[in-house]
RNA sequence: GGAGAGGUGGCAGAGUGGUCGAAUGCGCGCGCCUGGAAAGCGCGUGUUCUGAAAGGAACCCAGGGUUCGAAUCCCUGCCUCUCCGCCA
């Protein structure tokens, strides 16, 4: 969320970013509504005062052994009219408040203006396949190869959910572990497994809720949530806290299943791997000084892309243009590896900086060692990386002529030292 | 799920209706002392809102209620602990 001191302050600015995200946003009625709060506060606190200066005086009589009846008499005036005036305040307050959070993040001036299409790709690397063949899409090979169950799984779940058999079960396993050893080991996170239910305030605090509540999976006898990325239980571990400067920055690495409804966005990527409800996904999550993040974010895509590199999967870096850009993000990159079959990009990371975006909304401060002040930390993540379209893309470039997929180098001891996917 | 106990400042812990934003101890900061340190002594030590400032207001898990007045009494919720039940 945005500091409404900000706010008051470079309204035009807001409202700038706001077009740039193609979004209509009354920011002079929400000033109206703070600068109306902001009066009838100081009308109340005065009239706090009173009540507060008639109380010592009633205490004082009592003390005399006086009567102070008509002290309590004015008194009880007094406190009726700041029952009504609270009473309005907080009717006015939770409407200033729900519009502060459904303020997305102000986007990075780097960003490139306008939709998706205008998205810039920053860097490629590696070299797309080449096939003496006609390449078979991920579909195509999991049939043949028998490792996903796509008609089952939609039996047992609904069409959209995925049932992995034998090796592909087990390149699914290999992966996560894979990810996560590399984050650890060789980027400096520590590992996590966090719960996959959360609740309501985790998921304000990290910027899903509350407009994004019919995308969610909830539970509603218990108004919790399926995790749609370990970047909410993760980034949650320190809502409500200070830490110390000396503890930053902090990196942390999960596992999770990843939960999504994907409500209205059937017709697009209907088929196979690349649009699914549940998916695994490694994430990363950083928590770093302000004046760290933007070199973090940097380190942070490295380490993504580290990933793709030993995998040896081909893939371009975009940085996304501010329409595409997530609600909570101020800047976002998108790794998009390339996959043979389907002759695309797929994107199977998104690393963002939320700036102190995320920090405010879950209260994640810390104390800073000059002077002692509380400043809310900057969060960062990305995720290292997203399974389910980096399957397909393993699957499509890996294939052979007689329709088995070769397994990439780096995966082999994960995969109990077996080189080839066979029938 | 049932029964009970409890949630107070960085921590421990007092406070059961009025002068309590909160005793005391620990911790931390500054100073004195010392060759230096420890001990000792003295002073200080929460956050937020508002205001140019002086000041004012709020906050003792959260939300309601009683009262002229609530950390303190009542209700609801959340969380923690103990016991019982159930259970991978």
């Amino acid at each position: 969320m945005l500091d409404i001191k900000f706010i008051r302050s470079n309204p035009q600015l807001v409202k700038e970013a706001l077009k740039k995200r193609n979004l209509k946003f009354d920011i002079d009625s929400l000033l109206k509504i703070d600068e109306s709060k902001r009066l009838l506060q100081q009308e109340l606190d005065g009239l706090r005062q009173k009540k507060n200066q008639a109380n010592d005086e009633i205490t004082a009589l009592l003390k005399d052994k006086k009567k102070p009846d008509v002290k309590i008499k004015q008194m009880k005036e007094i406190a009726d009219t700041i029952d009504k005036l609270e009473a309005k305040i907080k009717t006015i307050n939770d409407e200033l408040q729900y519009l502060l959070l459904t303020i997305p993040n102000i986007p990075n001036d780097a960003l490139p203006v306008g939709d998706a299409r205008n998205n810039k790709i920053v860097r490629s690397w590696g070299e797309n396949p080449k096939f003496d063949f006609k390449p078979l899409t991920h579909i195509q090979l999991c049939q043949h190869l028998d490792i996903i169950d796509f008609a089952r799984a939609s039996k047992i779940s609904g069409s959209h959910f995925v049932l992995y058999k034998k090796d592909g079960a087990r390149l699914e396993r290999a992966l996560i572990n894979f990810m996560l050893d590399l984050h650890t080991k060789q980027h400096g996170y520590t590992e996590i497994f966090p719960p996959f239910l959360v609740n309501r305030k985790a998921m304000i605090g990290t910027g899903q809720l509350p407009k994004l509540e019919e995308d969610m999976y909830r539970l509603k006898d218990d108004d919790l949530f399926l995790v749609p990325t370990a970047e909410v239980p993760v980034t949650n571990i320190h809502q409500d806290e200070v830490l110390e400067e000396s503890q930053l920055p902090i990196y942390y690495t999960a596992y999770t299943a990843c939960f999504r409804r994907e409500a209205g966005s059937y017709g697009k990527d209907t088929r196979g791997l690349t649009r699914v409800h549940q998916f695994d996904k490694v994430e990363m999550v950083k928590f770093v000084k302000p004046e760290d993040s933007a070199q973090e974010l940097e380190k942070l895509v490295n380490n993504a892309e580290k990933v793709l590199q030993l995998l040896g999967l081909p893939y371009r870096v975009v940085m996304l243009s501010t329409q595409d850009l997530s609600f909570s993000a101020h800047i976002c990159y998108d790794l998009e590896a390339y996959s043979a079959g389907m002759d695309s990009y797929l994107e199977v990371s998104s690393c963002s900086n939320f700036t102190d975006f995320q920090a405010r909304r879950a209260n994640i401060q810390y104390r800073r060692l000059s002077d002692k002040k509380l400043c809310f930390v900057h969060t960062l993540n990305g995720s290292g990386v997203a399974l389910a379209r980096t399957v397909i893309a393993i699957l499509e470039n890996y294939q052979q002529a007689d329709g088995t997929i070769a397994i990439p180098k780096a995966l082999i001891p994960y995969m109990d030292g077996k080189e080839r996917i066979t029938k």
